[in-house]
DNA sequence: AATACATTTGAACAACTGTTCAAATATTGA
DNA sequence: TCAATATTTGAACAGTTGTTCAAATGTATT
């Protein structure tokens, strides 16, 4: 299909309707949209892409974690915080200790794209 | 490697040597992991979604997209400046009106990637 | 040159984000 | 129970972000 064949003028005062109707169809539903934007708002900020870094291959504890990107443990706790929620990483109770991990393999997936992307 | 292993305790003064040449090995320079999160932080907003997802099959005028989105005009501009300078999307003109279409196919597979993960 | 239209730009504003600090909570061991 | 350690939490702050509005720019037509 070639929309440009069906796209309106601009100084048309309505919207083509074959236009409205392509858009709904290909486009996911609203709420779909704001869970892949809230998904990539995490990635979207290097503590967190590098915590995710550091626990590529491994648990670690809160304050492992703080010591290797020399940032105040609280800092990282936080953003602990944003990561769990989003199920991108998981955490197991040893003692007074934390460990956290990666919630899953997709992870691994996403992460890498982006960094083929930028490689180019 | 089990870098549990070699992890430290929260009391110890220093870091394990062996953890930090690990996350210095593993993880990605500073320069790339800023470029990471940048990439992701555009994906990170619905508005920018939504475009991308209309210019998926086709390419489209500024106000084409205003028109679909429900947006102003000038709105849609500036979030298509950012889009433009992540070289997410491409443009050309004709006559008054300025045709925006997606840079490479690069885009689609991200996308798609994020969208498997919210499906799960 | 003057008008009309499509788009871009810059300033302003409210809303959101990440970090810090201080205090609270949880767990263990003496 | 008390002290020590690991983590979490909430308030505060500066910095960033997305939208709106008004004005400017670019292009075609008369």
């Amino acid at each position: 299909m070639n929309l440009r064949e069906i796209a309106p003028n601009c100084k048309e005062e309505k919207l083509h309707p074959s236009l409205m109707e392509y858009a709904g169809a290909i486009m996911p539903e609203e709420s779909k949209l704001f869970a892949l934007a809230d998904l990539y708002k995490i990635f979207g900020d290097s503590t967190r892409i590098k915590i995710l870094y550091v626990l590529y291959e491994t648990e670690l504890c809160v304050c492992d974690i703080a010591a290797l990107l020399g940032m105040q443990i609280s800092a990282i706790s936080h953003q602990l915080r944003i990561l769990k929620q989003a199920r991108l990483v998981k955490f197991r109770r040893s003692g007074k200790t934390v460990y956290y991990s990666l919630a899953d393999d997709h992870i691994h997936s996403i992460l890498g794209q982006g960094m083929e992307h930028i490689s180019e």
